[in-house]
DNA sequence: GACGATACGGGGCGCTCGCCCCGCTTGTCG
DNA sequence: CGACAAGCGGGGCGAGCGCCCCGTATCGTC
């Protein structure tokens, strides 16, 4: 094999990796904090370095934001295997519900900025979804087989569920909110369990 | 009671308010097609007047968003009120809630782009959405009587349930919606129940 | 320690969009 | 029907922001 294919990349230079790593965490910061709309030099200003270093790591403000979101569904994606490697992991389904659902507040309105700018979000996050998709679906095959789940609930059908918490629960005062959100998690039960 | 409390405002002049007509239904179009960022300009094209028409009726952008959150909320109104002059209200219930899940989904980004912009959605609004609430109130607590509904939920519960709902249906395949929905819904029945 | 390559900073350009202004048109009323 | 007020159109200004550029600083290597 011959290596003219995959044209070697060559190591960032120890502070250029180090900045990155920077703007990435005050990006995500600053995502969470003031929505997707933040301008560019306040993530800089954040991550004390120029304007023009975030422009050469992330050369469109999207493709800032995209590696934001990828980052975010890393995590989520480590938690899901996290669960599915504890004892009796379908039973503690619902609690991992719960713990999904704060995950999952950062990364939508990332979501449906990188839409609104026509990005295809489906491909741009395609390795680290697929892989998110797969152990949710694990995940809830194991607690349908316990019976804490609906055996008619897809892993899209749990998608949804967890967006709509997430909604229901911030349209709410906060202190209703775990009630609020246990009220939508409970669509997923069997009806006449508890 | 004397008059001057109250400035007599002089009626508009004809073309003056289909003007102001135009405008609106343009604006409500444009916000339900292109979302809350489409430029005034847009919406001056559609309604067929000039931009300076638009600033002139509704002097900030936020004052125009404002205008078309009410309506909307007015035409939930009516369209709750119509539910409660129907005839076993309480059995229809859940149809019902189909209908709003509809109408709110166009509410929803204008209520949050006001809000980013600093605006007290809440008192913005507060005379059409007391009654609203009022209206909402009273069909849900018919539907509670003849048990369609759990005792425990409150207003407020069901407000988030549509938010919910809405998310929920926005995030799977359109064939997948009225499953979907229908699953977020579930929540509100008593358990044990259908 | 010196030299070439790599990365940094931040000023600046151009675009978009909300808001204002002013010369002209249209409606209203005696 | 005529005069005056009310309303209209759209060009233009200023602010905000994304993106680019280039002189300077820093890193990696011999």
């Amino acid at each position: 094999m011959n290596a003219d294919t995959a044209p070697v990349e060559r190591p960032l230079r120890a502070d250029a990796r180090r900045n990155r790593e920077r703007v990435l965490a005050a990006a995500d910061e600053a995502f969470a904090l003031e929505g997707p709309a933040v301008p560019l030099d306040e993530i800089a200003r954040r991550a004390g370095v120029g304007a023009g270093t975030v422009h050469r790591h992330f050369p469109t403000k999207e493709s800032l934001l995209e590696a934001v979101l990828v980052g975010r569904l890393e995590t989520m994606l480590a938690e899901v295997r996290a669960a599915l490697t504890a004892p009796d992991s379908g039973y503690l389904f619902f609690d991992f519900f719960r713990t999904m659902t704060t995950y999952a507040r950062n990364k939508m309105d990332l979501a449906d900025a990188l839409g609104r700018h026509g990005i295809d979000v489906i491909s741009a996050t395609r390795t680290v979804s697929t892989s998110l998709k797969a152990a949710l679906a694990e995940l809830l095959r194991r607690a349908q087989e316990v019976g804490e789940v609906r055996s008619d609930i897809t892993v899209d059908d749990l998608h949804a569920l967890v967006v709509a918490a997430v909604a229901a629960v911030q349209a709410v005062a906060p202190e209703e909110a775990p009630r609020v959100g246990a009220l939508v998690s409970d669509a997923l039960r069997p009806r006449g369990g508890r």
